[in-house]
DNA sequence: CCATGTGAATACTTTCACAGCC
DNA sequence: GGCTGTGAAAGTATTCACATGG
């Protein structure tokens, strides 16, 4: 009776798909998009590959995981394979999302174009200062945080971002959960808890930049650590 | 004189450490900075992992790629672990960094106060649109393209951010290559090529939110996987 | 004692290389 | 012949568990 986490179970049904795999089907699909675009009906994993950027056999191992979609000797349909991904991404129906906190990267966010094509839809915007609640930002006017619980009931929401300061995520956290929210996608510069069963993914603005100083710092100092390593 | 830091090459010369890491690090340095403005003036790797939110073992394992900075028995100094990290990072100096692109979210970025105590500090901001060169963005004026070669090299920057719309980010990663820039954050949804010895780190707002909407539709389809696990 | 620092064990990810099928 | 799909190998990352030393 043991729980299951490979990819696959004992009847052979591709199930629980490797994160980091599922982190890059997103990926496929605009890279699929953009072949369907240019009028492609069919690619191999080859060209599929560098339209994503990653290497093929990376490409095939992480398509296998969700089936035999291809064509051996001949490669993968577009549409179909556009369709099966999208369908495993559960991008069948558009997901509503809110976002709470309507300062500049909230504004950013509630206009940002990339998403209605991605299957996410910006439903409803919330916000705690009073001087921004009955604002239009982006065509959706801004909600107080106290109706929070009924947005979410009413349009069925299950995705909240946070968009305010680090010193409110946590708050804003524990609203979104309260209200029924089971994912979030945390912009604030702060680890929010949440119960089980929540699901919160972290952008860090500040970090990524934080990264590639460091890479940059080590490109500019590799004459010196060379020295350090030769005498080591 | 064994400065050799852990993930060694074969010949026994230390090699850099681990990207999830460098990932981390930062998190730690956020961690020690809001111990430090409670006063705390040292901690146990429990105590620091549980502001990152990290398991223990990871913590003292990622620590120690750096040194030994800790005290058996006792645990860190949260001030001289904090400027270990810190400098490990590059962040005893302040990096400066070109935002390319001034729509909502470069306007959101400039504006982004989390930057400056991470030791990030907007210098140029820069837009193809003549509508936009000009205009003053959070204190600063909005410069045309044409002089990111000239700004870049004025200031000594090294760090450029494409905020701009998908279409524009290979033209845009390709002027900051020209312009000298060896770093580059990019938040348009394309992929961009680069020459070798240029790093590019990638934030895709869709993808994250496509990641979470993949584990939503997971979580509301529980029932019948959970039968299917226990037939398994 | 007590918490660090670290080998060893485990888990996950990527890549290779080739059997299998069109 | 050519490309998919996939075991097996190699490479990373995480976690365990305990020797080590203040």
């Amino acid at each position: 009776m043991t729980i299951l986490r490979s990819p696959r179970l004992a009847d052979g049904t591709a199930r629980g798909i490797p994160d980091a795999t599922v982190a890059r089907l997103p990926v496929y699909l605009r890279a699929l998009n953009a072949l369907a675009e240019q009028g492609v009906l069919s690619c191999a994993s080859g060209e599929l590959a560098e339209q994503a950027g990653v290497n093929p056999a990376k490409l095939r191992k992480d398509l296998s995981y969700l089936g035999s979609y291809g064509t051996r000797g001949v490669g993968y349909d577009v549409e179909y394979l556009r369709y099966q991904i999208a369908r495993e991404m559960g991008q069948t129906q558009d997901w509503d999302v809110v976002i709470v906190g309507v300062g500049n990267l909230g504004s950013a966010l509630s206009a940002y174009q990339g998403f209605s094509t991605r299957g996410i839809r910006v439903a409803a915007l919330v916000d705690a200062d009073p001087s921004r609640v009955g604002t239009e930002v982006s065509g959706i006017v801004v909600s107080p945080v106290e109706q929070l619980r009924a947005i979410v009931a009413e349009r069925c929401i299950s995705i909240g971002v946070i968009a305010t300061p680090g010193e409110a995520a946590q708050e804003v956290a524990d609203r979104l959960v309260e209200a029924g929210i089971t994912s979030i996608l945390n912009f604030a510069p702060a680890l929010v808890q949440v119960p089980d069963g929540v699901d919160v993914r972290k952008v860090d603005l500040s970090i990524e930049l934080q990264i590639l100083a460091y890479h940059e710092q080590r490109k500019t100092s590799t004459t010196s650590r060379a020295v350090k390593e030769v005498g080591a």
